[in-house]
DNA sequence: TATAAAATTGTAATGATTACAAATTTAGAA
DNA sequence: TTCTAAATTTGTAATCATTACAATTTTATA
């Protein structure tokens, strides 16, 4: 992945905090929110403002390279991934994992009339490695 | 439905303020919020305070009688019909729609040792009113 | 270099939710 | 019925994520 020219093709310029900012989503599996990313790039860029990843996530979400996640009310999570995708929290460990899925294979009745844009699908449970701890 | 009884079997005591409002959600096909009871009640309960009302949704949910719907982030919106549905939000009118929905014939991949407990479907488009108009 | 535009930053404001203690209501014993 | 404790409701204050906004810094370009 050339985060520069993924940026630069979405009509983002590549300053050095966006591109962090990208990087570190794309490459994290965790779908963390504002403050986790916050906390995690101070270290590296320490004059980053909160401020900043709140501007900057909006950014790209406007340009369509991030999506939010809001599969638990009062944190919003972010996802670089947008590959169509479902996402599955452990109640358990909280970790929330990424699920492959074929929308296509949805049916729905008596909506056939609507025009669907976005699915959204959020799955809760208990992952195996806390089922067989 | 019998709302006093629908309240005890589910050990919750019948309280005014109670029973208001879980006959205000249970009828109400708009999914409200926190504001929306609030404010749709307080004229026929004067002294209904809306910390009354997170206290009693959240009874509710913990009674397994009411579930939260977080479709929108910054708005939680609340959903009496616990019978398994979909919801889709159109992006011109934002109504709410429910939406009936087989979850068996959600084909996951890779998923087959986690243990799904709830699915959470939400959609997003335009609905056959506003595509007409 | 000089200037304007863009991006970043810090602080204050907003708004939804929660905490908590006081007031009111309810239920049961005497 | 009257008294008392528990349950419920209420109002206010605290919390916390997000947004608004103005100041500062950086970047681009003449
Ligand atoms: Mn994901
Ligand atoms: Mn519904
Ligand atoms: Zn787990
Ligand atoms: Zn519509």
């Amino acid at each position: 992945m050339d985060f520069i020219n993924h940026l630069t093709s979405n009509n983002i310029k590549p300053s050095l905090q966006r591109l962090r900012i990208f990087e570190y989503l794309y490459n994290s599996a965790e779908h963390p929110t504002v403050d986790t990313i916050y906390s995690d790039l101070v270290s590296a860029i320490p004059t980053l403002s909160k401020t900043t990843v709140y501007n900057t996530l909006k950014l790209f979400i406007d340009n369509g390279i991030t999506s939010t996640l809001t599969i638990e009310e009062n944190e919003v999570r972010y996802d670089a991934i947008m590959e169509e995708h479902a996402h599955f929290k452990c109640d358990t460990c909280g970790h929330i994992y990424d699920v492959e899925i074929d929308i296509s294979t949805l049916k729905f009745k008596k909506i056939k009339s609507f025009k669907v844009e976005t699915t959204n699908i959020y799955l809760n449970g208990k992952c195996n490695k806390c089922l067989t701890n």
